[in-house]
DNA sequence: ACAATACATTGACACACATCGATGTTCAGG
DNA sequence: CCTGAACATCGATGTGTGTCAATGTATTGT
């Protein structure tokens, strides 16, 4: 669960191509948990919708309406699947998205 | 949870497109909780590469490898949440995939 | 140095959920 | 009918996790 690995999320097979082995189906559940979530789910849009590309953190508090730990946590949780990167600057973190990693899952996806 | 709702996933837009709100996010973090289980993701990923295009619950037990009652529990919450279809026919049930469904989920995470 | 700010970490707690055994229900065959 | 098979439902249980308050850590400004 908390094991930032680099995901491969079976590539390029499809849920239709045949039948999901119970590792490739850990590997995509573990994927899939980290978008399960409408907290994280809000935050990758707030930072994805972002003009500038990127978002502090102390700006999504605020509009998440979750505690400041909360909204670590799960900024952490999306960093480390790799769904947001993290760059530190001066005192404040500030966040990308990785569109390429949510079009691998996409794709792994594929009916 | 068990709802059983019609699916809109916020029908066509992107997370990029604008920030999420509350009410869209929890909808769509329910669809992706319904596929954030290995035993679910299988059974989907066999129903859908079965060769006839349909496949019954009988024939899944085993090589999932869990019990008949988890079996049919996580059937049905795949049939409620729209991502598989069931028919009973005599002591039979049998399933098949609903790939617009998938697809639905797939066009809600666009980046 | 000191205070204040931004963020991460810890500990605790309530709740959700995946799983199973046991039991109920429905249906086909004899 | 009665038995067996297929499937659903129920009750119990252990584990996972989203949340917050409190605290720790780093960095800026005075």
């Amino acid at each position: 669960m908390t094991t930032k690995v680099t995901p491969f999320e079976g590539c390029c097979g499809s849920l239709a191509a045949d039948a999901l082995g119970e590792a490739d189906a850990v590997e995509l559940a573990d994927a899939l948990k980290v978008l399960a979530d409408p907290a994280r789910l809000r935050l990758l849009s707030m930072v994805a919708s972002s003009a500038t590309g990127e978002a502090c953190a102390c700006d999504l508090v605020e509009p998440l309406g979750r505690s400041q730990p909360t909204v670590s946590h799960h900024l952490s949780i999306l960093v480390d699947a790799g769904f947001l990167s993290r760059e530190k600057r001066g005192k404040w973190a500030w966040y990308r998205a990785v569109p390429e990693r949510l079009e691998m899952l996409r794709s792994a996806l594929r009916a």
